[in-house]
This record gives C-alpha cells, sequence and structure tokens, in this order.
DNA sequence: TTTCAAAGTTGTATTCATTACAATTATAAA
DNA sequence: TTTATAATTGTAATGAATACAACTTTGAAA
C-alpha cells in the first residue's frame, strides 16, 4: 500500500507535505514523534513547518490512519500500524518495540466495556529491554 | 491500610507531605494530576510547593507506590491503586474510570514478553463514556 | 481564463506542564 | 550541640504543543 492510497482509504485529502509524512511514518516504523519527523523531512522540504507536522498527525490519529502513543511522558510518538498490537518501552535506552498481542488480549475487543463506547485500545508494557540487558551482563564484575 | 504505613511498606520515609499526598491519592480514586493535588491540599497547606509534589509523586511511582497514567496526553495522572486493572479514558468529558481488567489479560504477566524484563503493564482504552452517551440520547432531535 | 471561497500551510508568539537548581529547613545520628 | 544528609521550597528555565494570523494552494463556478 502507497502513502497516496493509504490517506484516500482514510479519507484525507492528499498533499504534497501529508504524503511524505505518511511516507516516513510508513517506511520507519520506530515510533517517531512529531519532532523526529520534521528533523529527517526538514532537509528534503526546506520550507516544511513543524506546526504543518503537528498538524497532520493530529488529523492522521483522529481518521485512524495513524496511532498516537503516549507512552512515553516526554513525547508523544505515531505509528502508521494500526493493527492491534502491543507495545514495549525500554526505560533504559528509551527504544519502542513492537510486541505482537497475546491472543487473549485481541479477545477483549468483544468483551463488556462497562457500556463505554470504545474507540482506542492501547496496551503497553514498561521495564528493560533484552538489549539493555545483555550490555549488562557483558559489563558486570562477577 | 493508612498511609503512613503505606509509605514505610514501600520504603518511603514519611514526611508532612508525603503522607498528605498520599491520603490524597488514597482517598480520591480519581487519577488527579500534579496540579489537582496542589491545589486540593495548598489551602489547607500553604507552604507546600508544587515542586515537591512533582518531586513526591515520581519517588511514588518509582517505589511502586502508585502508579503514573500517561493516558491524557495534556496531563500525566496519578493513582494510589496498583493492582491489575485498566483505565477509560472518555474522549468528551477527560473522565478517566477504572474498569476490571479481563481475566484474559492478568495472564498475560506470565507470557513471553521477547526477552524483554517487564516493570509495568497498563491497558487503557478511550473513546466516549456511558454518561455522554447518555447525554447525546436526551439532547437528540428525532 | 479569471474569480473566489475553502482548505492547507507557514512562522511566530504563546501557553503551560514539567524540570533544574540553588537556597533553606528538617531530621537524626555522633 | 554539632554536623551531615535528606527533604522542601521558590524561582527560573525548558520544551512540547497550540493559537493565531498571514500567506499559498486548490478547484469549482462564472
Amino acid at each position: 500500500m502507497k502513502p497516496y492510497e493509504r490517506l484516500l482509504e482514510h479519507n484525507i485529502k492528499p498533499s504534497m507535505q501529508r504524503i511524505a509524512i505518511m511516507q516516513y511514518l510508513m517506511e520507519h516504523p520506530i515510533h517517531p514523534s512529531a519532532d523526529d519527523i520534521y528533523t529527517a523531512l526538514s532537509p528534503s522540504m526546506p520550507t516544511l513547518s513543524k506546526t504543518t507536522v503537528y498538524n497532520t498527525l493530529k488529523l492522521f490519529s483522529e481518521q485512524g490512519a495513524a496511532q498516537m502513543l503516549t507512552i512515553d511522558e516526554k513525547n508523544t510518538n505515531f505509528d502508521a500500524d494500526t493493527s492491534i498490537h502491543s507495545h514495549f518501552l525500554c526505560k533504559r535506552c528509551g527504544h519502542i518495540y513492537d510486541l505482537q498481542c497475546p491472543e487473549a488480549i485481541k479477545k477483549v475487543e468483544s468483551l463488556e466495556m462497562d457500556g463505554h463506547q470504545v474507540s482506542e485500545m492501547h496496551y503497553y508494557y514498561k521495564g528493560i529491554c533484552k538489549n539493555c540487558l545483555r550490555k549488562d551482563k557483558e559489563t558486570r564484575i562477577d
């Protein structure tokens, strides 16, 4: 799926800026922040405004074309993958990993939600990632 | 359980300020923000500093005496209930509801987490709450 | 084609939650 | 006491996010 078509699919009128931002999100599934995206695109789009990045990301999440992640207290992160999956934030290196969502959780969708109308589901974990754990082991003096 | 004992239980040295903040959290399970807590306690503790509220809440969450919720993009919210449960944020009224965590999810704890060391688990949903839905119905012109 | 309104973009200024920091105060052991 | 450590405080700074007004693009109607 191309960025252009993905925008249309979510009733978003395509523009140079919107296509570039969606393309970046799709090609860099690293959960970038608005600033990350601006910094990455700025060199090739010198007239791009940070406000546009914020506006666009807000539009994307409203239209269901991207997911807004509020896992990290410092930054809001964005994910073009809107399928049901969970995230893991490493408190040491700050990296956000995608995780398979256990089957058990996928069934929650159909469960009782106390009468509330659910439009977003978020599952995430925090801790130390396996890479940081490995580094710990390597540098430890036994 | 009294606030004082709860602090000791989590290896937090009690002080007037810490006890007052923990007490507020325990007696007002409405997921207040740092500012909410400061505003509520300030009249009866005029010398209380907002920095202390922030410092204390950070300490609480580090020591596992409270949970830090990053559901709302605008504010960080705090919850003295650290048992496994999930939350529902109403996009209209902003209220955060507690939800029973489906049994299915409670089992996730023991599941494979791709080798990462998990210290926090967060499950939340967003949408329109049942109260706001009811108000919609009442005001609709059929 | 020109005209024009609506939509999209831009840059600057502002807001406001959070943190940094240095000074002050409380605590508790020697 | 004295003294070191921990906790608290107030002010200043940071920085992500938003408000806003000017400018540009778009696309349809005349």
